[in-house]
DNA sequence: AATAAAATTTAGACATGTCTAAATATATAT
DNA sequence: ATATATATTTAGACATGTCTAAATTTTATT
């Protein structure tokens, strides 16, 4: 039986190890976690004996195929958990990540079965994140609109939706064109506006138009 | 704070409280938690350090307003959860207990009211227990079918929906008329039928029959 | 390559919630 | 009213997950 601690360390984890790519540090776990080095140490051994990371003393982590499928099924029922408190409990999109961090230890396959069946099999949280599946694959491939792009991911331009003469002058003004790498750096919560950086310059859309920029994340 | 543990010996007491009726012994808070009684006996110090009860050593406690009102904020959120779960995603109505024993620790005020409006505030849980309010009220006196009475609730039969005379005759067959005295012992859950104590002798009725009497509870 | 700085681990401590076994208090029976 | 049985509490132990402070290893600097 994974405890609470567990699988809260197993995210974090699961999240830095694609964010950074390669082994996972315990100070990078402990400024995530936000507990002390030490106490990584600890837990970091814990994790290792139940076989969900590899662990080499003052090498780092990283998850094995057990580790990764619990981490990314503990983002699934979280991120799952946020398209329901924002579709149907009127949650706004920047008050639910406290809840879902509760809601994503529930244990209960049915539950999170069932609620993917009620809220009708999306793919993407609130944020933009993707959903991983069952099997905690994700969906990478997909075309998707700028504005569901998550914080800090890195995405390339691969279409528009308006394609009206106008929007096409203001993205060739601001240099935004096919195959324009964008990294989304902020997102407004009261107006859903953003700041991207394209070319090493920041720039801020509205709403609007990350809502007609479409993108693949990488 | 107060914590999962604590809270789920406030419910426990609470339970027992409305069951038995004056202070609630050690041994019996340890047979409902499945715990020792030297567990409990720890847990209650810490509980009526923080005046969730009132404990007096050898005498067995009871819970403060402000423990009434945790407790009953706990099976709130228990049955509402319940309800969710049975009607929005297809749980029958004996698979919710495990799924809303671990829903019910939730922390966040804002859900339990949105969800409580999304579910168009129900009175009762599937098993028919009555859904405290807020202040943690429960509304007693209402009628309410015989099938959604609880398992081992006494009630009154205060009326009948079918009122043609096949049924009537099948009441007056097994002595049930306007105030006789009902308590459900037994529910099966493939058919919905129920074992009731009428008069002293055991009756085994369909989900039918159950559904067509009128009672109130105690 | 030696040394300083940073990262990581170890050792020992503490809080929470649990347990067993022993001690003490209450209830029951004669 | 005294002995016996039952209920309850205390004392001491343990597991989990955390911490601080000290020791150790790795990395960076000169």
């Amino acid at each position: 039986m994974i405890t609470l601690s567990e699988e809260n360390y197993l995210k974090a984890i699961y999240h830095l190890e694609r964010q950074m790519g390669g082994a996972v540090s315990t100070n990078a776990i402990a400024d995530k976690m936000e507990t002390k080095a030490s106490s990584v140490t600890d837990m970091v051994k814990k994790l290792a004996d139940k076989d969900y990371i590899i662990y080499k003393k003052y090498q780092g982590v990283s998850l094995t195929a057990k580790g990764n499928k619990t981490a990314a099924n503990v983002v699934r029922k979280h991120r799952l958990w946020e398209v329901f408190l924002v579709e149907k409990l009127n949650f706004s999109w920047d008050e639910v990540h406290d809840v879902a961090e509760q809601l994503e230890h529930i244990k209960s396959p049915k539950l999170i079965n069932e609620l993917d069946v009620f809220l009708e099999f999306p793919t993407h949280d609130p944020h933009g994140d993707p959903i991983p599946d069952k099997d905690g694959n994700i969906s990478k491939l997909d075309k998707i609109s700028l504005s569901k792009v998550a914080l800090n991911d890195l995405c390339t331009c691969v279409g528009v939706i308006d394609s009206s003469a106008e929007f096409l002058k203001y993205l060739d003004k601001h240099k935004i064109a096919l195959g324009t790498q964008i990294k989304v750096i902020e997102k407004e919560s009261f107006d859903e506006s953003m700041t991207i950086v394209i070319h090493n310059s920041e720039l801020n859309i509205s709403k609007t138009v990350a809502n007609n920029i479409y993108v693949k994340t990488h």
